[in-house]
DNA sequence: AAGTGGTCTAGACCACTTT
DNA sequence: AAGTGGTCTAGACCACTTC
């Protein structure tokens, strides 16, 4: 039936897109605001359906693109969730650094310096804040099995991740972004990264524990929260002599 | 209507599996064969609804798979195209070097070597075939505005590379890939990769034209063609002193 | 005008989980 | 038994391309 052409253009959003694409967008700003939090069950397709008064395949089809982007988790018969950090099904999602042979393990943390900055212009750039604007500022080392692997320096908005000390770092265990989930309320979605191959410096050597010049894997990734809001730039320096950074292209 | 329930079980494979996944496979299994070859139109969701006795929803979600694999590519009034790398926007999909600045652009190659070689044990394990079997070896240098940037290595299946030479290869304007599809009726359709930092030995520095130790990122690639077949191997060294690799994590 | 993929609806039944 | 997501069907209309 035809009821559709009449909702499309007016009803939900100003601009005319597929009613799926808005209904996308309205179950995206539940989540930025807070409505569902992550690790949440969100309502039932047929209770959002009514609720956006449009057929229950609808918003099958925006939760079905929602789930293919990892915004969200569907379990058959249990429901839809809000997709969260605090799992061992996303402890790897941003971690794409593998041992060359065994079984992926995570990291154990290290916090050398934990620091509120002003932005540099580049920074600030790349988090969308002024210049000026206050960072908090993080360097760190992981270790697999005891053995430094990772060399990180971190920047983040002093206004969303206010508080956040080297004690609460490092009494925290477990991925960053889980501690960010629950302590700031930010749960990122994606992230971009550049690399390159550089080699070590003498304080990255001093910290890493190996010979200067060592050819160490540069990767800068800026991270995305709900809204491709950016909310985090970071500087890792990866040790490849036993390790790989996996990706699979298609 | 519940028709759906006796026809999954048996009419189109042994194994229970959705519909849309067998009919998915059997459109792979087509493309594999050659019946529908890349850059070709396949027949119409209707069409192929009737050749399968099942709905066109059916055939849909089948194909809105294959096309999210970027295995076939729909175009709205026109029909769904077999994925070529004959192609702009295939140009890039393989390769994740970008320049730092600009926009990006595809290198010119010099092939070095080209040579029929014995499978060692390693390639041949990745390419699946036997150690021995007849490997086609080749070496080249891709440059951007005339700057070598990538040293290259690549073991291919002689029995199905036959009759590849540098005379081909030299001949050839555009991607390897667009040549391998043409020439070979191998269509590459996922990649998996292995990237770390390694430092620039004598021959590579000769050949990229830099200082010895210089940091190089370490790409080695195992590519993909229908039903997952492994058809290549290679390995790259990429000069990223004024380009990275790209990647976006979700 | 005809054909293609893209969107939307309505309804049925299945597989899985919880009560 | 009831509720959830997963699959399948049937039919309508829209947007785009070609004739």
């Amino acid at each position: 039936m035809g009821a559709a052409t009449s909702l499309q253009s007016n009803q939900l959003a100003p601009t005319f897109s597929p009613l799926y694409q808005q209904i996308k967008l309205l179950i995206t700003q539940s989540l930025q605001s807070g409505e569902w939090k992550p690790g949440e069950l969100i309502p039932s397709e047929i209770e959002l359906a009514v609720r956006f008064k449009v057929s229950q395949g609808t918003v099958r089809k925006a939760i079905d693109e929602l789930s293919a982007e990892n915004v969200v988790v569907r379990r058959q018969g249990k429901g839809t969730f809000v997709a969260t950090h605090h799992e061992a099904r996303s402890q790897f999602r941003f971690l794409r650094l593998k041992p060359d042979q065994g079984d992926q393990q995570y990291p154990t943390s290290r916090f050398i310096e934990v620091r509120r900055i002003r932005a540099p212009s580049e920074i600030s750039r790349l988090l969308d804040i002024k210049t000026g604007d206050s960072v908090i500022f993080i360097r760190r080392v992981q270790s697999f099995d005891n053995v430094p692997t990772i060399l990180e320096e971190l920047w983040l908005p002093g206004a969303i991740f206010k508080g956040l000390t080297a004690e609460l770092l490092n009494d925290y265990k477990g991925p960053m972004y889980a501690l960010f989930e629950t302590e700031f309320g930010t749960h990122m979605i994606r992230a971009s990264e550049q690399l390159r191959a550089v080699s070590a410096d003498p304080v990255s050597a001093d910290l890493l524990k190996i010979d200067l010049g060592t050819p160490l894997l540069n990767v800068e990734r800026v991270s995305y929260t709900y809204g491709d809001k950016p909310v985090e730039y970071r500087r890792g320096l990866y040790l490849t002599s036993s390790h790989h950074y996996q990706n699979e292209l298609s």
